[in-house]
DNA sequence: CCTGAAACCTGTCTGC
DNA sequence: TGCAGACAGGTTTCAG
């Protein structure tokens, strides 16, 4: 499910309210529930609870697909993988709901709730979030993320550029979705090796990729079946499962190909495989 | 070191 | 209807 649409979406729902929720700011951490132990990447849930009950959350933040909530002793970081989703809920609530695995207790009565029906999504807490944002790659938006630097990163990349844009040690934030979209919008056939493209492809990805996830965001994400619920982007696809429908820019039939085992979505005529 | 496949998981949809 | 198989927004781990 989520990228860093999806991701953003969130976290500025948990930031300033909405999407059905209101904000985490101030709120005090009373308890944790842990319902599927694996959920807990680290550390152990009885330092974990030490660690967070009775800390305030002072604000929310986002670093590649990573949720942050800045607490005094420390980060709590999420991570929601494949099909994980958060909500705040209010007042005592009845129960819990099917995939629920982790929630936050506050002493206000209301609650976040970390669902997730794979499994795949985690958590964490550090004194310091810099053990993992050491290992991202550029934030897209970021002033220091500008053509010159994403062109002096790219040019000696021997990888497929679909597979280097899904690498979140080279950009942090793309998934399959705005990957697809990001190489359409560019004009770029993902099995193009990236040090293969040139200065004027890669100026095109840059303001692509740029483009395509602020519209991303401008449109709450993309809900594309029961995972996700509030976004718009899927209605904007060009490509991302679009296989045997028709270019919105040519006219020409949208393909799909395996890509470092994702599907690929992409048109033939306007992502030629040959610069001619 | 690099690459590709498998693993981690459950739910949905398609085709026989 | 039932059932096998493919596929799904992601990342880590392991084999070669």
């Amino acid at each position: 499910m989520p990228e860093l649409p999806e991701v953003e979406t969130i976290v500025r729902a948990l930031r300033d309210g909405g999407r059905g929720g209101s904000s985490l700011k101030g709120r005090l951490v009373s308890g944790v529930e842990l319902f599927w132990p694996k959920t807990l990447a680290s550390p152990a849930l009885a330092d974990f609870s030490t660690q967070i009950i009775g800390q305030t959350i002072d604000d929310v933040k986002r670093r590649g697909k990573y949720i942050c909530l800045q607490m005094q002793s420390g980060w709590l970081l999420i991570h929601l993988r494949m099909t994980g989703d958060l909500r705040v809920e209010e007042i005592a609530q009845t129960g819990y709901l099917p995939h629920d695995r982790f929630a936050l207790i506050f002493s206000d009565g209301g609650r976040m709730v970390f669902n997730d029906a794979r499994k795949f999504g985690r958590v964490w807490f550090d004194k310091t979030p810099e053990n993992i944002f050491n290992k991202l790659g550029m934030e897209p938006f970021d002033d220091s993320f500008t053509p010159a630097v994403f062109s002096e990163s790219i040019k000696n990349k021997k990888k497929q550029i679909k597979t280097l844009l899904l690498d979140q040690s080279f950009i942090a934030g793309l998934g399959n979705i705005y990957t697809d979209e990001s190489l359409h919008r560019a004009g770029i056939h993902p099995l193009r090796m990236a040090s293969s493209l040139t200065e004027q492809e890669v100026e095109n990805l840059f303001n692509a990729i740029r483009s395509t996830l602020q519209e991303g965001i401008s449109r709450n994400g993309a809900s594309i079946d029961w995972v996700y619920r509030g976004g718009e982007f899927q209605n904007n696809f060009r490509v991302y499962q679009k296989t045997g429908q028709a270019c919105l820019v040519c006219g020409n039939i949208i393909e799909r190909i395996v890509v470092g085992q994702r599907g690929t979505h992409f048109c033939p005529i306007c992502q030629p495989e040959r610069v001619v």
